[in-house]
DNA sequence: TGTCAACTGTACTCGCAGTACAGTAGGGAA
DNA sequence: TTCCCTACTGTACTGCGAGTACAGTTGACA
């Protein structure tokens, strides 16, 4: 039982690392089997196909990205108990993370799964699609909270607002894929966080 | 000679529709040569593989992305001299024809071969890279031409504010696809452009 | 009339996903 | 002690799609 879940999630660690390497596609099962020291028949005994494998890791990596946003902004609001300050801590939080990561922030899953969506069953996208619907509502509260505080200068829709983080992530991430560089999506959450503190901070 | 260009255009074509619709990999020689009416042979010869294949779509589609925003933003500024609104009016434009789109807009090309990466050879991510950087360039010459006129509010790095229009297009794309919603991608242009209102604008 | 570009068509190889079992090692219940 | 079940191993297969090789065809133009 136990020697279960150890392979299972030695499978896991192996197949997420190569896919954030190298894309889905692009990691064979015959390699995943090799890095996790485990037969194909093994493989297969622990996944139907590689669509439950997608599965499995996008399960996984959303819990993972959500107590890690869990921590992080509780992490902040401790150290403020303002909520725009409390807000502007844990993006700078944020930055740092996604520029210590060296391969790059799990967010590229997500990113990943959308553009090569035919690949996956109704299931795999609609999981990604909840992720990002539970991060909206998770920053809309947080913004809303702001709002309540200090008047927005400028009328903002909320819930785009909440998807304008992951949206800048995402984004920053694929700039930071395409030019081959490691600090662009940190810059990109350090701009989006001047855009709040002009947005709320209070006139003068 | 004019059958040539025609069938490789024809090629092109039928790909580009599919690869958006459903992703690289996720598209077979079979169903493009199907698409365009030509024979697999025929389709070799005029492309060596897949990666051929890819580098003349990103070269073709780099080349309209160029020719539409040198257009979108000359129209702009035609309304506007100033060169503020008319980054205001742009942006604008750009978010109306983002949410035209049926399909979504081709910047999803960029991405897709991001997370793809590995599929493809060093020229065609040579390619994605120098778009990119294109870009920055364009926006980066626009936005200080803002700044010289409007000191911003808030000290920024040009170049970041540069890639945060790719940023914000590109992740707001891999949010309409995850999502399979249609407007984000134009809500986060919105966003971007009250950012850029209030960084911009003259205090009061 | 001959040449060449632009194909068609067929017949292969190869790598990888997925199937289908048959067999085995080891821990727990009877 | 035996049985059974979970968690595998190992082998052998099918099928698909990319890419190769090449022989033959067609139509424009010199």
């Amino acid at each position: 039982m136990n020697a279960k879940v150890d392979t299972r999630s030695r499978i896991l660690d192996v197949a997420e690392a190569a896919v954030l390497d190298k894309g889905f596609e692009a990691t064979s099962i015959e390699e995943i089997v090799a890095g996790a020291e485990i037969s194909r028949g093994g493989f297969f005994y622990h996944f139907k196909d590689k669509n439950a494998l997608a599965r499995a890791m996008l399960e996984r990596y959303i819990e993972t990205e959500d107590v890690l946003y869990d921590d992080l902004f509780a992490r902040a609001r401790e150290l403020n108990d303002d909520p725009l300050h409390a807000m502007l801590i844990g993006l700078k939080l944020l930055a740092e993370m996604l520029e210590e990561m060296p391969k790059g922030h799990p967010g590229c899953v997500i990113a990943a799964t959308a553009y090569q969506d035919r690949l996956f069953d109704a299931g795999v996208r609609e999981l990604n699609r909840q992720a990002i619907l539970s991060w909206r509502k998770r920053f809309r509260g947080m913004f809303e909270e702001i709002a309540a505080v200090y008047e927005p200068r400028e009328p903002v829709n909320m819930d785009a607002l909440g998807d304008m983080v992951s949206g800048v992530v995402e984004g920053g991430l694929v700039l930071q894929r395409a030019l081959r560089e490691h600090k662009n999506a940190s810059e990109q959450i350090m701009l989006f966080r001047t855009y709040l503190k002009l947005l709320f901070a209070p006139q003068h």
